[in-house]
DNA sequence: TTTTATAAACTACGGTTGTAGTTTATTAAT
DNA sequence: ATTAATAAACTACAACCGTAGTTTATAAAA
């Protein structure tokens, strides 16, 4: 169930359905652009149906007034494509991420707390 | 210089070529062959024709036995599909994807530790 | 009930990707 | 000088992707 992949384009129609499922066809199309993605209502639409064929999302209730909802989690999908990457770029090995990011000064000092939390927790077994 | 996209498949190439450039293409197919690719030759020569194509591989050298050499370093294309990651799938938030990692127990005693050392490190600006 | 608006389905089209076969030109062997 | 081997180029083709137009069926309005 886990391997369905979901393009660039599909990503920002699941992101606002992580946000705010379920909701009806137009509404997804009115949150899209409001959140300015530049795409005619059929591109939209297209996105949608193919992600409903892929059995990312859910198509249900009645005709005409469908509502729409994942059914691959957000942090599901964000494990799958963190995994990807680190498998793929950085030899599978996460350290190699997380250090890179660590180095390239991309951490703000709250988010350097709030590691060190964590880290000090995970040290505790 | 750096927008050139590089797919999957590509990327295997890529990564032999960051291991142990510059190489020939035989010395390539010869490499990917071993690394266990599964692909016919000819898929290889595409490949790397398409990056060549794409400018992130250099074609040099005298016919028939040119020498490939990445044009795009390993730590740039790191970078890239790190950053892209983190925008497309985490809220452009570096730290929800290393604590993703962290919480997620993909790390090693030894990569928490090189971890606190690198945050020791920044810490002391 | 006929018309109108409009969800949703269907169709389209060029570009990319995964995968590989075919042709050409050149070097090495005979 | 011919022939055989073979890099590299060229061609192919289906699936997927970004993007959107066209058709259909149905609900609301008149």
């Amino acid at each position: 169930m886990a391997s369905v992949s979901i393009s660039g384009s599909e990503l920002e129609v699941m992101k606002l359905l992580w946000e705010r499922a379920p909701l009806s066809g137009p509404e997804l199309v009115a949150g899209l652009e409001k959140a300015g993605c530049g795409w005619e209502e059929n591109t939209i639409k297209t996105l949608l149906a193919r992600l409903v064929k892929k059995g990312a999302v859910a198509q249900e209730g009645r005709k005409r007034m469908y509502s729409y909802r994942p059914l691959i989690g957000r942090d599901e999908y964000r494990e799958e494509a963190a995994g990807r990457l680190v498998d793929q770029v950085f030899d599978s090995n996460p350290a190699e991420l997380v250090c890179f990011f660590a180095r390239q000064g991309r951490l703000s000092p709250e988010d350097i707390e709030e590691l060190k939390a964590i880290l000090k927790r995970k040290e505790r077994e």
